[in-house]
DNA sequence: TTGGGGACGTTGACATTGTCAAGGGGTCGA
DNA sequence: TCGACCCCTTGACAATGTCAACGTCCCCAA
């Protein structure tokens, strides 16, 4: 369904091209002139070329909190293994808004509570499902070293196959969701409920 | 010691703006005008915008290659967790170079040889580390496998750090040190020596 | 019904940017 | 001495982000 207010218009129009091009090159005008207005109109919807990174990022986080719930919905085998798809996954779908949301010099998340709102609730998932996994026993640098380091891990799997490196060096990534499960259960921050390994 | 050409003035100052405000703003114009010239100096030195990008990540990989070489000179009790040492601290003393190494839409690695070969020397580093701690008995897979994990482990946690929402999320890190050892051996890509063997 | 205000879009203008073209002044080797 | 090359300068042009002012609808109160 194609989008219907200029909003939408331009808002698409801007991920699409930075999913192709990256963010720098994003043209304020350009954007307006692809979608049939004049250069000036996109001002009425956004502050500055910042705002429109800001509407972005906040549409990424939307749908990025809501693909790692629907990951955990189904009581995964190893949620962590799960959550960890799911951020590479949702990073290489929407390119557009991955790159954008981790790019505090496009958008200050800070400077925004809106998008400081929906950033902080997409951790919270992760740092949810680790506090829980470590019981209430366990203690708070603890929590953090394990949340920063899953976290790490997927951030940086996840712009590593974005950008491209990864598979200058370590070959073809022909199956992708293999090579993920692979790190995760490598990685020590599997939450497999301890069984024997064999299948 | 002050630079004397004109060309290490102006990838020096470069370096300094991308440190404080990002590759984005850049202006090829500015940093003319911060080295006492006119616009059009440096395009003697670089091809355009993007020459001075690439510049700037050939000597970013080369100081990064250096880095983790040295933090395995002195062989560590466990060189993974030095690996990633070294690793988050360049990126944290170096974010000028950092910051430009890993966008592909600021300098294209695969454009230019030079820079094709230093960011290869770069990642052998790692991958030569994995290979020989695994033995040859050990597929590619689990080769491939493993570099990737620690990799990106490394790669996210530099880039958190430097982007800043690890911070507003785990809190504070008023000892890094602490912070990346501790997720080193919380992962399952630690290299302590199996048994004790000496020191 | 009418009139005014606000949401939305347009045109015009300006400083700044990256980049092309052409010129100038040194320092070398022949 | 001369000319070729390197380094740098000035001038120009199109494109960009943004400010300002103007038009055009629609909706709601009087």
């Amino acid at each position: 369904m194609a989008p219907k207010t200029l909003r939408e218009t331009v808002l698409s129009a801007a991920v699409e091209y930075i999913a192709e091009h990256g963010p720098d090159g994003l043209s304020f005008r350009q954007v307006a002139q692809a979608a049939g207005v004049s250069h000036q109109a996109p001002y009425h919807h956004f502050t500055d070329r910042k705002g429109i990174f800001e509407a972005i990022a906040i549409e990424g986080y939307q749908m990025f909190t809501q693909a790692m719930l629907d990951s955990l919905a189904y009581e995964p085998a190893d949620p962590a293994v799960a959550l960890l798809e799911s951020y590479v996954d949702f990073a290489l779908d929407h390119r557009g808004h991955f790159r954008v949301m981790f790019r505090p010099d496009l958008c200050t998340i800070a400077d925004n509570p809106e998008l400081t709102r929906v950033a902080d609730a997409s951790f919270d998932v992760l740092v949810d499902l680790v506090s829980e996994w470590l019981g209430p026993k366990a203690s708070v640098a603890d929590i953090r070293a394990r949340a920063a380091g899953m976290w790490s891990l997927a951030h940086g799997l996840a712009t590593l196959l974005i950008d491209g490196p990864l598979e200058n060096k370590v070959g073809p990534v022909k199956n992708r969701r293999a090579l993920v499960r692979a790190i995760a259960e490598q990685s020590g921050f599997a939450m497999a409920p301890k069984k024997p390994r064999g299948r």
